[in-house]
DNA sequence: CATGAATGAGCGTTCATTCAT
DNA sequence: GATGAATGAACGCTCATTCAT
């Protein structure tokens, strides 16, 4: 027994470890700039044993992603806890958002790439459902709060998750705005600013009165 | 004459085709995805004639992002023409930024990826700048139609161009939802329908009163 | 007539063309290096047109060759002119090649590459008897200097034409030094230094006595 | 650790075989003209294969360069062991560089080829520096038996390092003729016959009386 | 006579993946 | 469980040569 769980704590430890070097290369190089055996050498490991513990590239990628998602949910669940109003959830949830991709930049970026659909076509339907949910579930954080705005009359929507979604993807673009690996790319203010200006404009644009 | 004409008739004839076949398969695949074999082999055409018509695969990539650049400032021209408020024209910019990308979805796809950098690096500074000069002719339109509103006293904007940005990024958020290459990813409602939800929060969120 | 005449004085001038823009580049960047479209680019000619005047890249290099060789003999025929000790001559022969080697560099390169033999087995038996039948006149010139030198019972040589071989090939050795293209070469002193030099201990170690 | 050893040793071998194909062809062809794909097919082993072994062609090539000049270096080493009088030394360095050319017609060539400069652009500064301290050690050998010589009142020579440069560079010479990859070319004597003309008539060249 | 578009084989190199040890 | 040598297909790109016009 004891040795079996040690084996399987070690394995889950080395998993641990392949998944953080991949982050970094990911997110500094890109999904497909990225070779299995850089990650390897990062590690000081031998480019097959990557491969004991990942299918491949992709699942290896999916992996993080799945793992990102996750931490965002926890973030948003922390971000709305003790708020009463749906407006102060909202609020609470945009902001958590903007922290969650200046603290994991990586996670963030991993997520938005997924998005694209680079790699999706090569993974199973399974893992492919899995993501599904659990970026679901962060919508679900949203709509709930403005469902709750709604009913208490203080939120215009007809559809709370179309209006989720509709300000998830506003962040998103904006957000994404700063993620482009050179820093030609044009940004009048600090995102911070531009983050804040949108969610007081979604805010006041979904106010009933 | 005649001839000389022809010859150079047929060429643009061959470079359209190319970019035609090219436009496609960056959309489908993205630019590293995509290699120029495939390309030539779409056309059945041999791989050097590609690099007859293009010095390489960034350039050939480029010259469809500064035509799709190209065709949406033109779009965004067409749809404030007439209009007398900066609210009309919020709306009218914001709904052919949409039409745009449903009837040039290729485009509309290309010019997003080289927003995220994955091929700025590669090219030179004078040409992004080109490239760069064209966005900022489109977020132009934006910026003035918020400078107007606010110069009316309907709209509040403490820095248009600003406010444009974060619209801008919104509704690119939002479009690009529907571009993943399979379909799987989750869409409540049709886009057009989110789109105008969209605009519609954006222009109650800015407007004074 | 008059036209076929002026025809071919055409004909010619073209040829002359092509191989003066050839020969630059095949000594500024060697044989493998230097592509037809350089050449035709060079002149403005169409790549077709090359082929008009020489049946593949290698005949328009050998072509070049042939040339220099010529040159060279007609350098030595001067350069014995008048003189009458065998010595003298060849003094004279072995400053000649020298003198050859800075006015023309471009075809001593040529030449001595071919002495590799790079391009040697792409050609045709006939047109590789031409090149050898030049240079045998070259070696025939110092040949018949240490010949005569022999008769006069100044010069020690069992076989001239052997002796002949080695110092032709002695200085096409120092001479090279100085023809890589990069400057990090090992050159103690000027090239003529060291020419004059190898010609005086030549000469010395000839000597009866 | 057998294991370990063992797989070092195999290591090593397939270097050697890779090495010894390449030299081969290297010297057949020429350093532009010889391909990996030829090497690998020689060696029936993958393309990539090589890569595993040598960074890139450059480094195939000079790993072979720096072999052959260390080789040369012993065999001067060698040459020059026990002899007393400069005169006995440059005689014995002069034969040993023919045997040297004789046994390892590949190194010679290799070594040949690299002073003309058709790869040194392409490599590294620290690397060429290597390859031309080698160099410098074995004229050194020559450059050391002349002022040998010299200052016993026996052989006459301003700067022996130039004169060194002189001698190394006729002998180069006139084995090169022996050394196109065809041999049609002119060689009116077997090459030791020349080697040992030039020799004597060098020395006697440079002796004082 | 001259063109230049097109070809197709080839280049050096990379890399995800496999498998014998 | 871990290794790392080997593969083989693919990459972006070049270029001598041909041939319809």
């Amino acid at each position: 027994m004891g040795i079996k769980e040690r084996r399987n704590r070690e394995k889950q430890l080395r998993k641990r470890e392949i998944m953080d070097a991949a982050k970094l290369l990911f997110f500094e190089q890109g999904f497909a700039a990225t070779s299995m055996n850089q990650i390897a050498q990062k590690l000081e490991l031998s480019k097959g044993t990557l491969y004991l513990y990942f299918k491949n590239k992709e699942e290896l990628y999916i992996s993080l992603l799945v793992e990102g998602m996750a931490l965002l949910n926890q973030a948003f669940e922390s971000a709305v806890e003790g708020l009463d109003s749906g407006e102060e959830k909202l609020r609470a949830i945009g902001w958590a958002y903007y922290q969650y991709s200046q603290e994991y930049p990586q996670y963030f970026h991993i997520n938005f790439q997924f998005q694209q659909g680079e790699i999706t076509r090569k993974i199973s339907d399974e893992l492919y459902r899995e993501c599904f949910e659990l970026g679901f579930a962060s919508l679900g954080f949203l709509a709930h709060a403005i469902e709750q705005g709604k009913a208490a009359g203080q939120i215009h929507a007809e559809d709370p998750m179309n209006t989720a979604v509709v300000l998830w993807a506003s962040l998103t673009g904006i957000i994404f705005l700063n993620h482009g690996r050179d820093h030609r790319i044009f940004m009048p203010s600090p995102l911070d600013r531009l983050i804040k200006e949108s969610i007081e404009i979604s805010i006041k644009g979904l106010k009933l009165k």
